[in-house]
DNA sequence: CGGCACGTTGAGAAAATTCAACTCACGTGG
DNA sequence: CCACGTGAGTTGAATTTTCTCAACGTGCCG
């Protein structure tokens, strides 16, 4: 890992405004989150209840290469990403690994283990991580003082939901080429969604990662990701990446298949206004 | 659809016990749910104030073929079916399918929906359908009543991301074979719960439907159920099934890809106790 | 310096798709 | 009542895509 990159993508997230916070940040020898802070992680509308609300969630730190939690492991708390990358995965009985994501600041991961108590999936930090610890039980209970919180967190697992939808589509209809070129201009997106440049970037995982994200071998990426640098789309240099093109890399297609289906008449349901 | 499948699949759930509840029901010529048949429906337990609520949800029913639901639709109410069956899917713009879920009794539908307010995947019924709205306004409202619901819902959201994680497993590593297997087994364990046989079971969907269900054709589909019924795993007439070994059904793996990773020892996080 | 993970590239093999043909069941309309 | 069209399912043959296996270069870290 490169000063540069650290310079780039892991520097810390903005101080807090107000001294007390920040000694609330660090006192026990811990780092803290406020409510507050949680909210505008969260991209929750904020108030002044929930800023003056006392209450401070704890932080753990983890390096490169260490879980945050293991499959099987029992559930109690969700994570929220302060800064950061990582992956997620699933690892089966053989030992294969399918990534399911790469969450990065503001990403809540673990929940997949609200159903069953236990988590599905692991996560590992790509680089050095600040992670928010969310005890559930906690959580839940603000839910009920807080509508905001409440409504949040189911659309927040909702679009998880709908994430994940996008990804099965992708594994499900497209071809190589152009489940590289959809995961590069979904990478650079969210790279720019949180202030950096959508069109050069770093990426913090290996070719090995990328190819389970997208159920590929990591030579079929490495091909495919040269034959996009050799049609002008990108430029690449190792985990470096330019976007060159991006409405090319945009239309790509996989080469048509079967014809279309008749699709039925969406129709009017019988609603009654009032109960 | 033959008469025998009716009988076996479309049978009208159980009559309700008390005579106030048939009439709340069939009220103004529509049909109603209390509050209790949907918290049974959602597996959550019920209480002496849920079963007092007189508050009742609308039925509607919809005809095989029918939509529910259509992409880009705004989104105000959740589904909840009551009996019958149907597919859910993505629709990309050449018209090419991505079917996500087959949900039957007790599943939730629309929950993609809640993060953006519009609906992400269109739901279209495979048998005549009796259907629960819950508008998401009043179900948010009711969570901050109930804890038990709110719960539920995080659950249910919970339990339908992990299916999704599992569903872009099979999609990213598993061969064709072994996809329709595990395809046929969990089909076979959902009727099991339904209280029906998860030996023998009548497919709604077509093949082409399991094929977009599981990233393949209709063809290799057709192929692969072929060659699990030559081998005795599996007897097939038309959409009916019987699974005729399971644990062989089960003991289907991909040929093994490429070496196991090592794997980095989990840490035990610094955690402090009391705040 | 050596070991090792990462990345790239080539050649051959395997898996699944594509295209095509054919059957079957079903419903519609003459 | 039958002809007809349509969607579903199956099967075969050729093609395409991706995987597998192998070799090799690079950079990093102990």
């Amino acid at each position: 890992m490169s000063p540069l990159d650290d310079l780039l993508f892991d520097a810390a997230p903005t101080p807090l405004q107000s001294p007390e916070l920040e000694a609330g940040r660090q006192s026990r020898g811990f780092l803290w989150s406020t409510m507050d802070e949680v909210f505008s992680l969260l991209n929750i509308p904020s108030t002044a209840s929930i800023r003056s609300d006392p209450f401070l969630f704890q932080n753990v730190q983890i390096k490169a290469g260490q879980p945050l939690h293991t499959i099987g492991q029992p559930f109690d708390t969700l994570y929220l990403v302060r800064s950061g990358f990582l992956k997620t995965a699933l690892i089966d009985d053989v030992g294969e690994q399918q990534v399911l994501s790469f969450p990065m600041k503001g990403d809540l991961l673990g929940v997949d283990a609200i159903g069953s108590k236990r988590h599905q999936s692991e996560s590992v930090a790509l680089s050095d991580c600040e992670i928010i610890l969310l005890p559930y039980k906690k959580l839940t209970a603000l839910g009920l003082l807080h509508e905001g919180l409440e409504i949040a967190m189911f659309e927040t697992l909702s679009r998880e939901i709908a994430r994940r939808g996008a990804l099965i589509n992708v594994l499900g209809v497209l071809n190589a080429e152009v489940r590289v070129a959809r995961f590069l201009l979904s990478m650079g997106s969210r790279f720019e969604q949180m202030g950096y440049s959508g069109k050069r970037f770093y990426l913090r995982m290996t070719r090995r990662h990328i190819g389970s994200y997208l159920g590929l071998t990591q030579e079929t990426v490495s091909r495919v990701m040269g034959s996009l640098a050799k049609t002008g789309l990108i430029s690449i240099s190792g985990k470096m990446v330019i976007l060159d093109d991006i409405d090319g890399l945009r239309s790509l297609r996989s080469v048509k298949r079967h014809p279309n289906v008749r699709r039925p008449m969406p129709v009017q349901l019988a609603l009654v206004k009032k109960v």
